[in-house]
DNA sequence: CCGATGCATAGATATGAGTCGATATCATTC
DNA sequence: GAATGATATCGACTCATATCTATGCATCGG
């Protein structure tokens, strides 16, 4: 479905991918707005079940880069519909795409989304001194 | 409350120094077992809500590096009870240390924690060269 | 002691999320 | 066009969670 769209995938819930410098919040650096803090937790929320962080950790594995949804059920040990309802969820989210190709549905990881999440954990350098040199 | 029932505990504090790799899974590397994808999904709950979001950032945005929780219920705008419940789940989550001190709780952000959560969503460089580079 | 204050807990309620079986949709194949 | 097979959607069930009010439990200042 999308096919060019590599480092900014236009999906639903885009908008924290633009460069990571200016577009991603942190939450270590300065208190969120509830808008941004509701971006984030919707992503947080995509990687926060067991299952769809095991699915993400399979699609990322794959040396080619992408996998079949056929190839999810089995080692997902869940349901067929569940399968599809988490890959949904991660779709959604950003954190995947997804081409259809015959009967087939590929998908394959957002690096930038992850990176955009990830973003949101990272503090400059001087907040993260600050952290750390508060022992106690 | 499960405390750490886990192998590499993630100790409030510690994995600071670590080498990333053998510290966390990461849900880039490999497929993650489901042990090791509840622990990282416990994590991602505990940053999946917007007023967590929120309580976190405004804990580690403290010059001070800690903050009393009767300065955080107004800024969030939710009663005293909902602030005590969302800052009692950062806790058991391992994301703030809280101390108390005569009549007043202090929070204070476990950066460890946060780290090894971020760890979760850094890939390799070989593996973030692969997924960056398929353009196919 | 006594009342006031800060924080946690308990109970109630409404909404959301994970799961599955059944079914619909769509492309391929015969 | 019918049959097959891979995904997605639907409906229902259950469990979790976010929120509030009311209450309990410490601690501090008289």
């Amino acid at each position: 479905m999308d096919g060019m769209s590599r480092k900014k995938a236009l999906l639903p819930m885009a908008g924290l991918d633009n460069d990571i410098e200016d577009c991603c919040p942190s939450i270590l650096a300065a208190p969120l707005d509830e808008s941004d803090a509701a971006e984030l937790a919707r992503g947080f929320a995509a990687l926060a079940d067991p299952a769809r962080l095991r699915l993400f950790s399979l699609i990322a594995a794959q040396p080619e880069g992408e996998v079949c949804a056929c190839a999810l059920v089995e080692p997902l040990g869940r349901s067929q519909p569940t399968v599809s309802h988490h890959l949904r969820v991660l779709y959604e989210a950003g954190l995947v795409a997804r081409e259809k190709r015959g009967t087939w549905v590929w998908y394959r990881p957002v690096p930038g989304r992850v990176e955009a999440l990830r973003a949101a954990l990272a503090a400059t350098d001087a907040v993260a001194d600050l952290n750390v040199a508060v022992p106690s």
